[in-house]
DNA sequence: AATAATTGGTTGCACATGCAACTATTCAAT
DNA sequence: ATTGAATAGTTGCATGTGCAACCAATTATT
């Protein structure tokens, strides 16, 4: 009954890699409430190369997370109706939207970083520095063989 | 500009985990369509437990492939519209539905096998047992400090 | 300069997920 | 036996993803 046991015995490891991922996620949120904020890991992640990069074109936030072109609008328009970014229209070349944080936006970003951190913990709670060291390794190469499409 | 470059230098584990869980699936599909079939990685891992249990509860079907029972409710609307499986109502226990393959649902099980194989052996290539076994090990038990909630 | 190809971004559709609220059925406790 | 949990499943809402098709603006080609 134990589902560590069951996962180990039967389970392949993309499976292990999904329910990883959905767990993490999920941590992230319900630690950002105890925080007393209300954000996804996903409007984190696009978050941050904005953050790092006032003004950056839509593409490039998206080539920077790692997400489709498609995900980035749809995550910029929920972080747009949180009026935590606004997008700006490029007056040289007018096919690209520049995203700034707004205020609000600086502030629960700076505010999130003890969500990571605490986030970050749990998940390497009892795993040395090493193995987390060889699991992103690993994982990289696998990573490499996945984009070498 | 090589995608991995970035990725390395600036990008937290929950953010690789996230990468390598999108591609993998994405490629999944890919390679399904490579085969002339049609079907989803999670409709896939829905489908692994009522082949190896016919019949099985879907609140058993949720714990074996560790999905949220809605997850699971949902998967299995599309699965019985594309009739490869079927709900049927358990004479003993009325709340309880039992999940059948259908035919179709028993090819296309069989069918998808040397999916699954390409699809690891691409994950897989150039990383040795190893590397995979060090690697299962400690997303294993990344899992654990992540379910203990 | 006119046409064609490329690029940045958006939209619609199908699918997957978590959460909360809900129904219906079964089980427990008094 | 009646009331009060607990359980199995569903539904609605918000979020995120990929794909294909699309628009508008920019480059390339000739």
């Amino acid at each position: 009954m134990p589902k560590d046991e069951k996962l180990k015995s039967e389970i392949g490891l993309g499976m292990l890699i999904g329910q990883v991922h959905r767990l993490s996620t999920k941590r992230f949120v319900q630690n950002s409430h105890k925080f007393g904020l209300d954000i996804s890991l996903d409007q984190w992640l696009v978050l941050g190369p904005i953050w790092k990069n006032e003004g950056i074109a839509q593409k490039d936030i998206a080539e920077y997370c790692g997400k489709d072109k498609t995900s980035v609008t749809k995550i910029i328009n929920t972080l747009e109706k949180k009026n935590l970014v606004v997008r700006v229209a490029d007056q040289i070349d007018h096919r690209v939207k520049r995203v700034v944080l707004s205020n609000k936006g600086k502030e629960l970003f700076l505010n999130v970083l003890p969500v990571i951190e605490e986030t970050r913990d749990e998940l390497r709670s009892g795993i040395s520095d090493k193995e987390i060291e060889s699991l992103i390794t690993v994982l990289t190469k696998v990573y490499r063989n996945l984009i070498s499409n």
